[in-house]
DNA sequence: TCAATCCGTATC
DNA sequence: ATACGGATTGAC
């Protein structure tokens, strides 16, 4: 096929069907008819029969012979020409697939957006963009930024370059870390190749998207998330695919974009679950990047206020460069860490709810803060980790289990015990027999009522749920907001305080320290130098290593704990943990050896532990599976075999869930 | 001995 | 889902 002669046409086209099932998760041969030979092309969307269906397809190869031995169906229709599957995507989701023991059709559809014909139709943009203003002072606060982290200078270097560092960055307090990040693009891009970076939610997105605007010009970079709408979404992309951009930002599926030669990923704060994805194959943006640096000789920049324990493995194997600052740099960034523990100054509230308290020293704190400008204090969400109640007899709401209070972790999540952690999606009251949950609100909004009354004449402005404010005007008024909801201030806030981390940190949830630490994080890159006047005030136990994270201003020496931790306990990423859940029997019997190296051929890697399985109710079952590091891919090409075991015996596909993020 | 039917398996 | 091949059955 290399060498073929001009007049020669394709005549074999190998097709990834878009079919679910896991066994045929395998490219399938089609003669080309000689009509569509012109139209077709290698990554182009077709349309074949398929087991005697109409099915959707993409183009893996075109070839002019088959390995298959009957006769090949000619392909139907070649629904359009645009080769929306590149041959680098198509081997990257391939990767990704084989990582989370899910199949190449999951894949795709993350990666591909349903196509919109008229959008294809659409011209070109004609010309080279508009040469853009370059804002030289946003440019100058990103290298600012870069300036002060061990190697950043020589990191932008080597970018400009061509040449592909990859690296772990940890923010300091004050750091313009979106201009930061463009300017690591715009370093990237004058190198002449491209970039692609991925962030939790849409208001980081947006950040980085105004930062690139100011940094780049307009028109040299698109955004791309899935909350855009098909028509965006699909001209977004193609203009990547067409190479008209070369610089995309967004949210998780934006991993796979089609960004060509890309010179720099990266992941902005990886230890938010939002880079989960939530369908199958549940791949995480992280390992979706890592992936793809490697195998496109890419840089990758894991960038945060705080750094994960999977982070921290990498930097640990050498992979990936921590970037250090001086010693120096982090005391001129830092505020001063007061801790209180302790005595409240606060009355009468009720100890069932777990309302905040403010202990005397945090009180006098904010108030002298306050004199000079706002003062931050972030809470857990409405309703988050409070104590739910039957809302009809108001009796308490108790774990069928271990009789532990449950709570609600978020407010589309099922009530949980926190005690042992159990989701109960069904709950009952024991009581009255109703099935309405209350949760009394004692997070953000009871705490703004306290607040109010207890700094008479300041403005309290809230930021949570449905109303969440992106800046805060530079003057005195007290900010409350729910975690990841803290909106921006001119110079940053003079102080800010963390209450309750004690309670926070007794999640009953194997991360519950790193995500502390995390939230704690961005709120200490909110707020002044200590130089400044600013102070971070924590309400908590002085002695407990996240709280240590912050009193000594060193996130990456937490990280390095939280690994060790995790490699002590055996937990992630230290091992590889995958869940296996569905009905009752069918994941009884994957503890039985024998059974499993029936279905298999091989069994289960040596050593595995089996933990569970639990049952889930409604003749469902979880079971949680964990091997060494190293068994890792060995487990989940077990795995993969497992489902399409099943799929050719037409049962229903297990939910296999490598690396879950959340354990209960 | 051959056609009709059933069942398991592959799906190009 | 459908299509096909091989095995099974039953009538001549």
């Amino acid at each position: 096929m290399d060498d073929a002669p001009p007049h020669a046409r394709p005549l074999v086209a190998r097709v990834a069907v878009e079919v679910p099932l896991a066994h045929l998760d395998r490219p399938f041969d089609y003669a080309v008819p000689a009509a569509m030979a012109p139209e077709v092309a290698v990554g182009c969307r077709v349309a074949v029969r398929f087991a005697g269906r109409q099915v959707g397809g993409f183009v893996l190869e075109l070839a002019d012979s088959s390995d298959h031995d009957g006769r090949l169906l000619p392909l139907r229709r070649v629904v359009s020409s645009e080769p929306v599957l590149s041959p680098a995507v198509a081997r990257l989701a391939r990767g990704v697939a084989d990582r989370y023991a899910g199949t190449l059709a999951d894949v795709l559809r993350l990666a591909v957006p349903p196509r919109h014909a008229r959008v294809e139709r659409e011209p070109a943009p004609g010309g080279p963009p508009p040469e853009g203003r370059v804002d030289a002072s946003v440019a100058a606060r990103g290298r600012h930024a870069w300036a002060r982290a061990g190697g950043g200078t020589t990191l932008l270097t080597r970018l400009a370059e061509g040449a592909s560092p990859r690296a772990a960055w940890m923010t300091l307090p004050g750091d313009d870390w979106a201009s930061a990040l463009a300017a690591a693009a715009a370093a990237t891009l004058s190198g002449g190749r491209g970039v692609l970076l991925c962030l939790p939610g849409r208001r980081d997105v947006a950040l980085v998207d105004a930062a690139l605007t100011t940094v780049l010009g307009p028109g040299r970079h698109v955004v791309l998330t899935a909350d855009l709408g098909p028509a965006p979404r699909y001209r977004a992309f193609l203009s990547a695919l067409r190479g008209q951009v070369r610089v995309v930002v967004g949210t998780r599926a934006a991993a796979l974009a089609p960004v060509r030669d890309p010179g720099l990923l990266v992941v902005w704060d990886d230890g938010d679950d939002l880079l989960a994805e939530p369908r199958a194959p549940y791949c995480h943006a992280r390992e979706v990047l890592a992936l793809r640096a490697h195998q496109q000789g890419a840089g990758l920049l894991l960038a945060g206020h705080a750094r994960t324990p999977e982070t921290q493995q990498l930097v640990d194997a050498g992979w990936v460069t921590a970037m250090p600052p001086a010693r120096a740099a982090v005391r001129a960034a830092w505020p001063l860490v007061q801790v209180t523990g302790g005595a409240t100054s606060g009355s009468g509230r009720d100890p069932a709810t777990g309302a905040a308290r403010l202990p005397h020293a945090a009180f006098t704190a904010v108030r002298s803060a306050l004199a000079t400008g706002p003062v931050l204090l972030q809470v857990p969400r409405a309703g988050y980790r409070t104590r739910l109640a039957c809302q009809d007899c108001r009796t308490p709401a108790v774990c069928r289990t271990c009789q532990g209070p449950l709570t609600q972790t978020g407010a589309d999540r099922a009530p949980q015990c926190r005690w042992c952690g159990r989701p109960d999606p069904g709950w009952r009251c024991a009581a009255c027999g109703s099935t309405r949950l209350r949760a009394p609100v004692v997070g953000e909004e009871r705490t703004a009522e306290e607040l109010g009354r207890a700094f008479p004449g300041v403005p309290v402005r809230r930021s949570a749920g449905e109303s969440v404010l992106d800046q805060v005007p530079a003057e005195p008024s007290v900010v409350i907001a729910t975690p990841g909801a803290e909106p921006r201030t001119d110079g940053g806030y003079v102080a800010a305080l963390l209450l309750d981390t004690a309670l926070s940190l007794a999640r009953p949830d194997l991360r519950a320290g790193e995500e502390c630490v995390r939230r704690w994080l961005a709120v200490a890159a909110m707020v002044r130098p200590a130089g400044a006047g600013g102070v971070l005030l924590v309400v908590g136990e002085p002695a407990s290593v996240p709280v240590q994270a912050l009193v000594r201003a060193d996130p990456s020496g937490f990280a390095e704990r939280e690994l060790a931790h995790r490699r002590a306990a055996r937990l992630p990423p230290a091992t590889r943990l995958a869940t296996v859940e569905g009905p009752g029997q069918v994941v009884r019997r994957l503890t039985d050896p024998a059974a499993v190296r029936e279905l298999t051929g091989t069994g289960w890697p040596d050593p595995v532990d089996l933990l569970g399985p639990v049952d889930l109710g409604s003749d469902r079952a979880r079971l949680v599976v964990r091997v060494p590091w190293a068994s890792g891919a060995a487990l989940v090409q077990i795995l993969a075999r497992l489902q399409s075991a099943r799929s050719a015996r037409k049962a229903e596909a297990l939910r296999v869930v490598v690396d879950p993020v959340a354990l209960g």
